[in-house]
DNA sequence: GCGACAG
DNA sequence: ATCTTGTCGC
């Protein structure tokens, strides 16, 4: 974890797109290779008519993929759902549950864009930036870029382009036969052909990979009592 | 002004 | 995301 980027969360929008812009200086994108190790699906549901919010970390082994811990946080939410946002509504609750896990891993996979977004900072840059840990963006749906629908197989993927500077920023990616696609996108020391070489390694049965499923599982677990 | 818009 | 029952399709 880098404290020394560490800031509140409690910022206006002003506040919180420069807070965006100067940790984003900070983004290292570099080729990523999957090994034994400690990976974590990290994944917040809400509760609107309390307006609270439960953070789910589900901490698994790889290659085995079996889940060796998890951590729920619930807190008050404050910060509404803006797109291009998404970091300054969720990420409290995801440092109060980091902070109760005993098992720091080592690669993050967060539901919600990396790269792929309008300041090439979403969620999993923002959190991969502070952890100073690998990490991957796994979107169910498309935020910001152009890209063309992929083959209906398994395995196909188109990359996302930037609009701007018409460069690569993510990608598309049909994880199972005739499925929705979801969107990969690099966090922190992460390059894009990493990222989706990862997630297709993450993925088994289903549409989402293994340590995403777990956590949003669990952090909808988060309301009993 | 119009359409798009992670969770 | 959340609020909700049954229901269409592989």
């Amino acid at each position: 974890m880098n404290d020394r980027l560490l800031h509140k969360w409690d910022v206006d929008l002003n506040e919180a797109r420069k807070i965006q812009e100067r940790l984003s200086k900070h983004l290292v994108l570099e080729p990523y290779t999957l090994g034994k190790c400690m990976v974590a699906g990290i994944d917040v549901s809400f509760r609107k008519s309390t307006q609270e919010a439960s953070a789910a970390i589900a901490v698994m082994s790889y290659p085995q993929l079996r889940i060796i811990e998890i951590s729920i946080a619930r807190m008050k939410m404050t910060f509404p759902y803006i797109p291009g946002y998404l970091a300054f509504r969720e990420a409290p609750a995801i440092l109060e549950a980091w902070a109760k896990l005993k098992t720091k891993p080592n690669l993050l996979v967060f539901d919600g864009q990396g790269l792929a977004h309008p300041r090439r900072f979403g969620l999993a840059c923002h959190l991969g930036v502070i952890f100073d840990l690998p990490a991957i963006g796994c979107a169910k749906s498309h935020l910001y870029g152009d890209f063309v629908e992929p083959a209906q197989e398994k395995g196909a993927y188109s990359h996302i382009i930037d609009p701007a500077k018409q460069d690569k920023i993510g990608a598309a990616v049909r994880t199972r036969n005739n499925v929705s696609c979801v969107y990969i996108s690099p966090g922190n020391h992460m390059d894009i052909e990493s990222a989706v070489r990862t997630i297709f390694s993450l993925t088994h049965r289903y549409r989402l990979p293994e340590p995403i499923r777990y956590a949003h599982k669990y952090s909808g677990k988060g309301w009993e009592e």
